[in-house]
DNA sequence: GTTGACGTTAACGTAAACGTCAAGGTAAAA
DNA sequence: TTTTACCTTGACGTTTACGTTAACGTCAAC
């Protein structure tokens, strides 16, 4: 099914490069519902045409900068302070400042969660080898 | 304020070990509400003086086993299971099984969570080291 | 006879990130 | 003209592991 079959075709035929949202949905494989929930949020702020949303190439680099965001285990409230702080006069350091800020934390958290992790696979593999050593005896009595 | 003060005493005093809601939680330091959680779960069901509950020692193991398993990352219904299945009739064997399985696979979830904890560690102190220098160049122009 | 420490049930609240209807609008293709 | 594809808003549902009142019972001690 090509492009020129869909609903809404190209607003500007001269090229404006905007989107649908079906199509950003497509692109980065999430679901409609989840753009919207980060619109929600405060995430995204698409333009409208009538009823429809129309997102612009900007709008496109946020979804990806939220789902990069995601990916790294941030929540959408951390994405949102990194990503809306590009919005303020500043601007550009403060952004950055903000997002090195976050990054550092979460870095640490991640240390954490693997020693946490690395933990838990010992006390889990010396459990299981005694579980198995116990299993062998029974059936062999 | 010693233990014969306490409204619940021994109801043997020639010993039967038993221990009140109270002083479980203070010794594994969870709350009442959240052994009463795991109750409504199945996963433990103290014998009861009247309306209070009256855990044995066999109920203090169970609840060791429970907080046990929420460190290592077990939910309550898998822990559920693994419990649970020492009260079949095949007993011992059939939990051991069943614990030994549920341990394999979170074993497998860990490793998993752990190559993706590495690859965003990489990803975060790549884009911090981005930054930093962007930063610096903007503050040495 | 009341205060304090402990216990009870029942049921609603919370956080995150959407999923899942319901109920409908609009436009283009068959 | 009807079907098909795509879009909309709104609102409740899901999951996990409890927290948080509310309203009350009970006992020992002062």
């Amino acid at each position: 099914m090509s492009k020129s079959q869909l609903k809404h075709p190209m607003p500007d035929p001269a090229e404006s490069e905007t989107f649908s949202i079906g199509e950003l949905a497509e692109e980065f494989d999430v679901t409609a519902r989840a753009i919207r929930f980060y619109e929600e949020k405060d995430l995204i702020s698409p333009a409208r045409n009538g009823q429809d949303r129309v997102y612009s190439r900007r709008d496109r680099v946020r979804l990806h900068l939220i789902l990069r965001g995601k990916r790294l285990g941030f929540s959408l409230s951390d994405v949102a302070e990194m990503i809306n702080s590009y919005d303020l006069a500043d601007g550009q350091v403060e952004q950055l400042r903000v997002t090195l800020e976050k990054s550092e934390e979460r870095i640490a958290a991640l240390r954490q969660q693997r020693s946490d992790i690395d933990e838990a696979l010992a006390e889990l593999t010396h459990s299981c080898e005694t579980i198995n050593n116990i299993l062998a005896d029974k059936s062999v009595p």
